[in-house]
DNA sequence: ACAACCTGTTTAGCATCATGGACGAAATGA
DNA sequence: TCATTTCGTCCATGATGCTAAACAGGTTGT
């Protein structure tokens, strides 16, 4: 449920090689510091785990980032397509079932007239995708513009943005997302 | 230099539309530790401020990894789709000209026989995709599988992985991967 | 054996964080 | 107008992070 912070910072600690003292030394703390860390004993201000990590060099984001279990695991196939979405708008997950994705990667289908919503979407991250099949009205931003087959696209999630298939036929694309959104 | 944590919380807390008491009451903090990070009159434990981000909720990875000036960019159609890959093996980038894009997404095309190299790739990160036409063996950490259209994987880029062409046609994917690899 | 150095851990005390409540300003409603 | 609610800020106090120094165990070298 934590973080673990404690793991984290000894895992990159390692990875550079250093002692508790030497990192400390670079980073303008003690070594008890980095020892009482390490041992979850206490939850560091974001102030001195910063600290800390620019010794090494590291970001605070990519610390948080970083996978500490590193539980090599492979999802294949067509089990892995988790379906989340409604009857117009089908949405289809890939490796739904592993912890901790960085990504999340989408086979959506949409019904002819099919919408995201009546309300434009606007979450934190960037998207993109592919379109396979059909024609997709994407308006992002205010700014709207019809794909078809092959075509492409990419923005920040943050822009509220809406998808609507204006074809006959259904339309189909493949999407991806980071930070993931499922 | 410093990161701001107080305008990133700021800025987080109004995306979601929250008064400080608001999220304090559903972080289970008080308004008034709310307050003082946001005048960055203090620089929170790391258990405070998970705390925090779990009333709204959202990661520390995410809470780091915040554009707090947003360029707002969108990128579209075929142009987009940039080519990168040799003959046997095309790969056409999405929103290539984007700099600094938190992924990369490939619309990938093997000829029949082709395979992306004798050694096995491995890089940082993880990776997914969808198979849309054709038939691709691929070989991660040792084992293989053969999949077909409509068929997904996902997996850590660490393991080191091939894919290749084991149809009499063309094959395409459409794969996503983070962070960038290209 | 012994000293000299390394490792990570522990502890007392001081600095900082976090709480609960009080405060004034601004908005809402009767 | 006056009462009520909600806003963000401020303050005293208790809780916790952080430092400096001591400690125990392990390795190296003479």
């Amino acid at each position: 449920m934590s973080i673990d912070v404690g793991a984290r910072l000894r895992s990159v600690r390692l990875i550079y090689g250093l002692s508790q003292r030497e990192l400390a030394r670079r980073a303008g703390v003690t070594n008890g510091l980095i020892s009482l860390i390490e041992q979850n004993r206490v939850s560091p201000s974001v102030g001195s785990l910063k600290k800390v990590l620019d010794g090494v060099p590291m970001s605070l984001a990519e610390f948080f980032t970083i996978n500490v279990e590193e539980t090599p695991q492979i999802f294949y196939g067509d089990d892995e397509l988790v379906e989340i979405g409604s009857d117009d708008v089908s949405l289809r997950l890939v490796a739904a079932r592993r912890p901790a994705r960085q990504l999340t990667i989408l086979r959506e289908r949409y019904a002819p007239g099919a919408a995201t919503g009546d309300d434009a979407l606007a979450h934190r991250g960037e998207e993109g995708g592919v379109v396979i099949r059909g024609r997709i009205e994407l308006t992002v931003g205010g700014t709207s513009r019809v794909l078809g087959p092959g075509e492409a696209y990419y923005f920040s999630s943050s822009i509220p943005h809406r998808f609507r298939n204006v074809g006959r036929e259904p339309c189909e694309i493949i999407s991806a997302s980071a930070p993931p959104t499922f």
